[in-house]
DNA sequence: TCTACACCGTAC
DNA sequence: GACGTACGGTGTAGAC
């Protein structure tokens, strides 16, 4: 079948011109839209369309001007430095090949659709590639759309109904229900996409929502009833015409030969070294490197429209969805062994009845071992009606030697999950070799969520079917159990097939970096049956303990509000961030000196301090404030946590949850256990150890700082962790100039207040503010920590420079962080990318470090298993249950081991403690 | 009843 | 506007 692609030029001008930094060529002219409208034309053209056309607005109005004079109105002039690129552009689409349509008196969208309509009607098969969602009303058979910068494809119905919850058929009446406010074009006020699905969903049409206008309660059917007049226009206005008289066919759009010399000087001018050395014909190497090129060029406009598609044309085989065989009989399953067998590795994925690996129950495993074709093994579907299945021990027991076998490659997304899953099954997994989550997130951490549905719709270009489509939602949501056979096929097949896919994609862009690659390969494969053994042995709590300090926290609580009712003169929600603000500011008249980011008067801690001597209330509302946090999230949330089998808490450590590269833990969240008020503190006494056991914590001691001195280089930073003094001491005494004794408790804090504001980028202000002195006084104090340490300083712009050039940051073992905003046009924006710039590479390395121990130490704890367990993780600070009798080993081989993860320019330092409890331990 | 968001506060 | 990275509890508004 031939193939027309329909681009939609102007649409994409703009996008790319916003959404991509301000690049510029070395004669300074402007190219960054053009750099990414080039590459999405490359990407079309490597798809080999037989028809293709570039179309783009002609200049002067339009029928729909003459329909609605206020129609794009709002729009502003096209900024110069776009203006700029156009010529150019046009010149390269024609160097390219490609047929430029310009047509007068209507919108390029209605020369796409008229064209799409026609070449559709003979049989072509055709793409329209826009960045518009109004085209969304054109999909039907023979017709799809795809939007190169964010990587969307709409190819059938149910892909838009996925998307926007309308058919294609009903989004012009859609479109016309919630308006369009860059066309100036007003729709129902209040009402969004989801609205208008709704409303549409129930009447079907435009006509039918106008009908029932009535029926349509609350404040939302008043604003529909005086909308109605206009909504007739805005369904014209929003319909893109497809009978365009046109002086081509698509016939006529052959793609012609490119024009090698004039791409060659203009590619060389715009600085697309990239273009430039494919079009010389370094054709394969150049496929890998394409995505190198655009992502280190454009990190920031990449990041905000995801999918760096433009450079990376998807292969239309990865996005088709695969054939999926449901195993019921031993004969299947015996054959699906047999393919097991024989492959050196296969991808899998479990199904179950809870979210929570720790209780789930196995309802399937799905396998896969070529892609676009998986089995689902189902074991535990138990709705009524269902078909009989395999014995779980049967199929388990088939499948255990060969997830036993380390040499059998698994391949997995989100692989601790079913290792926990599958463990408590009976079957310890060896060989957990790739898993497509962490591969994700070690290319770029914050470029998408790493889900499985969104990396298959970025990097594959497929649109998965969702968990909510064959169990529901909220509260009819079913158990995984309750799916029917056909549909949990569907589903489950596809996790292990996409997972396939989504590695062969994802291992080949990870092989063209080979310091991600080892990140991935020697930091973050081997932590995941680390972590799943720290999740699984949890963590002991005495629950008697934490009920106790409820019930004390509670009286007092209850204290501190009969005490703020009385100074109120009313009873008030001291919950409630709202009903303080008014009562303080409003009733009380009180001076509201912070404001929140919506800029409300803030009622936080900081608020309330700064008016503690104003009034009495205040401080009672901290007072409450510190005990209600406390009650809430820790002694009452905690003794709920424990796990009915273990009688233990098991929390979930997110391997690719911080950007940074550090884990983050929740459910609960065991990393941010109090410690800095004794209040605090005390819930630390509760997380214990069983009789016979103690124990221990093991913690760097100022790890970043240490980083930060490694990194910079600097000579007095170096020089002081040399000496192995109090470091917050030794800054005191270089800056203020005195011998260590000499230094104040006062110049202490202050030195430490530097040392933690530098990691985090932070200004003299924050400084000021964090020590409650003047502005210019911190100023000084910054002026003068620099000058005694300029290597640091130093550090901080190179780090900073870095950022802005390359659009990442590192850490010491290769990790990036890309920077969106590094480039950014706006002020703030830019300048928390530049502190995330400067706080990015130690809090990465420090992770890094941890993350290289926490696997030393596993692998050594692996013969000690009854002696010892690691319990917790909490950034820089190891948490083990220890035998008493092993008490003296572990304290000799643990710290030293921490130590020795990486080898700074200063040494590694490690404290450690034990205890009966957390408390005592730290 | 449920969901999304604002606000606040805990950790490192 | 002004200090980086997380998670999560409570209140609130508005839709279901």
């Amino acid at each position: 079948m031939k193939r027309l692609v329909l681009i939609d030029g102007s649409s994409y001008l703009y996008r790319a011109f916003h959404a991509l930094p301000p690049l510029n060529n070395e004669a300074g002219e402007p190219t960054g839209a053009l750099f990414g409208v080039v590459n999405m034309l490359r990407a079309h053209l490597k798809e080999q369309p037989d028809y293709i056309a570039f179309v783009v607005d002609a200049p002067g109005p339009t029928f729909r001007d003459d329909l609605y004079p206020q129609y794009k109105a709002n729009r502003k002039a096209m900024p110069d430095d776009l203006r700029a690129q156009v010529e150019p552009m046009c010149e390269i689409v024609q160097a390219l090949g490609f047929r430029i349509l310009r047509v007068g008196g209507v919108e390029a969208d209605d020369v796409i659709g008229t064209l799409a309509m026609q070449g559709a009607g003979e049989g072509l098969e055709v793409t329209i590639s826009t960045g518009d969602k109004d085209f969304a009303q054109l999909v039907r058979p023979g017709i799809a759309l795809v939007n190169t910068m964010s990587g969307s494809r709409y190819d059938s119905e149910a892909s838009v109904v996925d998307k926007f919850g309308v058919r294609p058929a009903q989004i012009i009446d859609f479109l016309a229900l919630m308006g369009d406010a860059v066309d100036n074009i007003p729709g129902v006020d209040k009402c969004g996409p989801k609205t208008a699905a709704k409303w549409l969903g129930e009447y079907g049409t435009l006509d039918g929502v106008i009908a029932h206008a009535d029926a349509i309660k609350g404040k939302i059917g008043d604003n529909l009833r005086a909308a109605l007049p206009r909504l007739p226009l805005n369904r014209e206005l929003t319909t893109i015409k497809t009978d365009v008289a046109l002086e081509y066919r698509p016939q006529d759009l052959v793609l012609q030969p490119r024009a090698t010399d004039a791409l060659r000087t203009l590619y060389a001018r715009y600085g697309f070294k990239q273009a430039l050395r494919e079009l010389e014909g370094g054709a394969a190497g150049a496929d890998a490197d394409a995505g190198r090129i655009s992502v280190r060029g454009t990190a920031a406009g990449y990041a905000r429209a995801p999918a760096p598609a433009s450079a990376e044309p998807l292969d239309p085989a990865l996005a088709t969805q695969g054939e999926y065989e449901c195993v019921l009989t031993d004969a299947q399953l015996a054959a699906w062994i047999a393919k097991l067998q024989a492959a050196d590795a296969f991808a899998f994925d479990t199904e179950t009845d809870s979210l929570d690996p720790m209780r789930a129950r196995l309802v399937g495993i799905s396998l896969a071992v070529e892609t676009g074709h998986a089995a689902y093994v189902p074991l535990g579907h138990t709705y009524p009606g269902a078909p009989a299945q395999l014995p779980g021990e049967t199929v388990l027991a088939a499948l255990k030697p060969l997830f036993a076998d380390p040499a059998k490659r698994k391949i997995g997304h989100h692989g601790k999950y079913d290792l926990h899953v599958l463990r408590r099954h009976g079957i310890e997994v060896a060989g957990y070799a790739e898993d497509t989550m962490l591969e994700s997130f070690v290319l770029n951490a914050t470029a998408t969520r790493h889900d499985m549905d969104s990396l298959a719709r970025r990097y594959l270009g497929y649109d998965t079917i969702t968990y909510e489509q064959v169990a529901g939602k909220g509260a009819k949501a079913i158990s995984f159990a309750q799916v029917a056979l056909d549909d949990a096929t569907r589903y489950a097949g596809e996790d292990a097939d996409v997972t396939l896919r989504l590695h062969r994609a994802l291992a080949t862009k990870l092989a063209a970096e080979p310091a991600l690659e080892r990140v991935y390969r020697e930091i973050e494969m081997p932590l995941v049956p680390v972590l799943e053994r720290v999740e699984a042995n949890g963590v002991l709590i005495d629950a008697d303990e934490l009920r106790r300090q409820s019930n004390d926290l509670g009286k007092r609580m209850l204290v501190a509000q009969q005490k703020a009712t009385e100074l109120a003169g009313r009873s008030f929600s001291l919950d409630s961030p709202k009903q303080l603000g008014q009562l303080l500011f409003e009733e009380l008249k009180l001076p509201a000196l912070v404001k929140t980011p919506s800029g409300q008067p803030s009622t936080n801690e900081e608020a309330l301090e700064a008016i503690a001597e104003l009034h009495e209330l205040p401080r009672v509302i901290l007072d409450y404030r510190g005990l209600a946090k406390l009650r809430s999230t820790y002694t009452d949330k905690l003794p709920e946590m424990v796990n009915a089998d273990t009688g233990r808490v098991h929390t979930s450590y997110h391997q690719a949850g911080a950007a940074t590269g550090r884990l983050a833990s929740n459910d609960p969240n065991l990393q941010n256990i109090p410690i800095r008020t004794d209040d605090g503190r005390r819930i630390r006494n509760a997380f214990v150890a069983p009789a016979g056991r103690r124990i221990v914590s093991c913690d760097y001691s100022q790890i970043e700082l240490r980083i930060m001195a490694h990194l910079s280089q600097d000579a007095g930073l170096l020089r002081a962790f040399e000496s192995g003094a109090d470091i917050h001491r030794a800054t005191a005494a270089e800056v203020f100039g005195k011998t260590l004794d000499e230094v104040s408790g006062n110049e202490r804090r202050a030195a430490k207040a530097i040392n933690f504001g530098l990691m985090y980028g932070m200004s003299a202000f924050g400084l000021a503010r964090n020590l409650g002195i003047a502005r210019g006084e911190a100023q000084d104090y910054i002026a003068l920590y620099f000058s005694r340490y300029p290597g640091v300083r130093e550090f901080m712009e190179r780090t900073r420079e870095q950022a802005r050039e390359r659009g990442y940051v590192e850490t010491v073992f290769g990790r990036r962080l890309y920077l969106d905003n590094i480039n950014a046009r706006n002020q703030g924006l830019r300048a928390g990318a530049e502190r995330a710039a400067i706080n990015a590479p130690m809090q990465g390395t420090a992770a890094d470090i941890i993350k290289r121990a926490m696997v030393d130490i596993d692998d050594w704890l692996a013969a000690h298993r009854d002696r010892a367990l690691m319990v917790l993780q909490v950034h820089d600070e190891l948490v083990f249950e220890v035998d008493a009798a092993f008490l003296d080993t572990l304290l000799a081989e643990v710290p030293q081991r921490m130590a020795a993860a990486a080898e700074l320019r200063v040494p590694l330092v490690v404290d450690s403690g034990v205890g009966d409890n957390w408390g005592q331990a730290h």
